[in-house]
RNA sequence: CGGAGUGUAGCGCAGUCUGGUAGCGCACCUGGUUUGGGACCAGGGGGUCGAAGGUUCGAGUCCUUUCACUCCGACCA
């Protein structure tokens, strides 16, 4: 795409609401823009990104074997009443009534609208077991939103949902799960780690998070320094390592992901059974997973940043690749420039063309802001057939000939 | 919800104490000169100061009420 024609505010002002790298970076960049408390628009980039980030998490999902619905974001009362979850989320649901005074309410997670969708639907074993999951906007009335994306109120969360005829297979699914996240976590280039938790207001017995590592992070954790064992504050309070015996670091991490075991408890409280094969009735067995999209967008950033802006990671990125002209008023730059972009996009790479009328300066600057992982910049020794790119992580710039500029793009995207 | 703070142009701010009818930087528009690290010169547009009420000859400034937002704490993907 053309840089002249997306909208991409970038600011040198930091917002003065801010405080969080990734809350400053993704609102200064043209990622972002909050407009009311917990409630942020995403602009072109902001939502490139997020279907970025999306599409590897529906991709990995996808070939774990679960399959994508969507279920609606206005869920009747009744459901939560059911359950008897309505109280005990109590104000976080935003509630509110229709023209006839029904009430309904905008849902925060899915278990009651998914088990409802199920029952309505399986009956048999012989449709079992089934992994069901959307990637869509939830709603939580929180108490102090902040941070930006970090803790919104309106956000994209992934939630899947599995259902199973007995425990044993249900842990298979919760074990597919827990590879699956990581990969996902992987593919975006994040530092992570699986800890132990406590499964709060879900419920359920084995429930682990998904937490990436940052200073920022609101929870604290305790990882082992030799092997991968790690738990949440809350669940461990030894100092040595329960599976090997070394010793176990505070540190902190940001929530981005949360698997549960849930067994039998909404099955049971919504009357949701299937016939076993002695055509018995059975509470489904279930398991729930959890992964905060938008969040990721922040956790990404906290991770990978310096003192000049965002740096995306391979599969997070908006573009693979920015082409910076360094002067638009040179005609032989904007023609290479062209001939380059239209090379690298007839390849299927994602590309930025900054064909804006700034001067140099401006646009280099919005480049390490932005945080696309490489530039290549066609500047003033073009006459001498040399451009020159530069790699946005360690800031280092390499002359390259411009005939085998596309060679050397190709082997970096 | 408890504590602290802030609302003045799109953004960042000054002006409020010591009332006299709104200013700076960035951004934006026009013209010109520039073009490798957020250019320069000239000209220009945009706000009645969160809202409501009150005091006063006169309120951004004082008083009352109210709303919103931010930060710290308990809660969460």
């Amino acid at each position: 795409m053309r840089f002249s024609q997306i909208l991409i505010p970038t600011t040198k002002e930091t917002p003065n609401d801010a405080s969080l790298v990734s809350h400053i970076y993704l609102i200064r960049a043209g990622f972002i823009q909050g407009y009311s408390s917990g409630l942020y628009n995403f602009l072109p980039l902001g939502k490139i990104v997020l279907d970025k980030v999306r599409a590897v998490v529906k991709d990995e999902l996808d070939k774990a074997g679960a399959m994508e619905v969507s279920l609606g974001f206005v869920t009747p009362s009744s459901f939560w009443k059911e359950s008897g979850r309505i109280e005990k989320y109590g104000k976080e649901l935003l509630r509110f009534e229709d023209r006839h005074g029904a009430e309904f309410l905008l849902s925060p997670t899915n278990e009651e609208s998914m088990v409802n969708l199920v029952k309505g639907s399986v009956k048999s074993y012989k449709n079992l077991p089934l992994n069901l999951y959307q990637i869509n906007l939830k709603f939580r009335d929180e108490i102090r939103p902040r941070f930006g994306l970090m803790r919104g109120r309106e956000f994209l969360m992934k939630d899947a949902y599995s259902f199973h005829i007995d425990n044993e297979d249900m842990l298979r699914e919760f074990n597919l799960m827990e590879d699956t996240y990581s990969r996902i976590f992987t593919r975006l280039g994040l530092d992570f780690r699986i800890v132990e938790a406590d499964s709060g207001a879900i419920g359920g017995s084995g429930s682990k998070e998904f937490m990436i590592l940052a200073d920022s992070g609101e929870d604290t954790i305790k990882v082992c320094e030799s092997c991968s064992y790690g738990a949440n504050i809350e669940v461990e309070t030894g100092e040595v390592c329960p599976k090997c015996n070394s010793k176990l670091n505070e540190t902190k991490g940001i929530e981005a992901g949360h698997i549960f075991q849930l067994g039998t408890q909404y099955s049971d409280a919504l009357d949701a059974n299937f016939l076993d094969n002695n055509g018995k009735a059975q509470p489904f067995v279930m398991g729930t997973y959890g992964i905060g999209v938008s969040r990721l967008l922040a956790g990404i950033i906290e991770q990978n940043h310096d003192d000049k802006g965002c740096i995306w990671t391979k599969e997070s990125t908006p573009f693979s690749v920015e082409i910076i002209i360094s002067n638009i008023k040179k005609k032989e730059e904007v023609v290479e420039a062209t001939k380059l972009y239209d090379e690298l996009k007839s390849k299927g790479i994602d590309v930025l063309l900054d064909d804006r009328r700034d001067r140099f300066g401006a646009k280099i600057k919005d480049f390490e802001l932005i945080g696309i992982p490489t530039a290549v910049v066609i500047g003033k020794k073009l006459g001498d057939k040399l451009v020159e790119i530069v790699d946005r992580r360690t800031l280092e710039k390499t002359e390259i000939e411009l005939d085998n500029l596309l060679d050397e793009v190709l082997k970096r995207v």
